[in-house]
DNA sequence: TTTATATATCGTAATATTGCAATATAAAAA
DNA sequence: TTTTTATATTGCAATATTACGATATATAAA
């Protein structure tokens, strides 16, 4: 009843769906990919970047920090933002092991 | 209000999105990881698999047939299931060039 | 201290998702 | 044809997500 039955799934399960869901909405991708555009840790200024308002942003990038995909510290007033390259392997490694499991198939 | 602005973002970023979208349900990622544990294509018993009422499971099937990340071929009165390689690769990409930009960030 | 700037939180409205019982559909078997 | 089996669709209730105005918080600058 609109309730995701998490306790059904395996615990492993659960968490890559967690960081995909984190991933699953056009302005988040929107962040991560313009925190790759730029060669440093991003300073403040994502708020002008995308087409929302500032507390949107802040629940999307709390949602990013929350999945442990981005890494926020506080700089003065703002707050710089970093990808975080440990979540970015997790997520990988999954499609790794997707990856060698369809090698081993016939479709 | 709760819509998406997706015509703000993307028609690539909106891609991506979608596709994590489909995999954001550990039902849903539980499915993907039967069809890969199995050597063949899975005709029938995935209901019987899953812990869902069959009109749950085949909504979320619905959503991963959507999404492009599985296919289904009629054969008799089964359905037979398989993951599409080619939406797979497509996400690994998306992750190469991550792991691309990011070889060159200080963080 | 006062003001400006950056980000977070609260409250709330609109919409989407999840789950399932009941029912429909459609092919295979009897 | 009737029955069985597998899957899809409908309808609906519970919950989650998305978005934003208003407001709070916290540091920096004046």
């Amino acid at each position: 009843m609109g309730v995701s039955k998490s306790d059904s799934f395996s615990e492993e399960h659960n968490e890559i769906a967690t960081l995909f869901k984190a991933l699953s909405h056009p302005a988040r991708i929107a962040i991560v990919d313009y925190l790759l555009s730029v060669d440093t840790c991003i300073c403040g200024d994502i708020v002008n970047e995308l087409p929302l308002a500032q507390p949107t942003i802040s629940q999307h990038l709390a949602a990013l920090k929350n999945a442990n995909i981005i890494k926020g510290t506080i700089e003065g007033t703002a707050i710089c933002y970093c990808i975080n390259p440990d979540t970015i392997d997790k997520i990988e490694k999954h499609f790794g092991m997707i990856r060698h499991k369809l090698k081993n198939k016939c479709c």
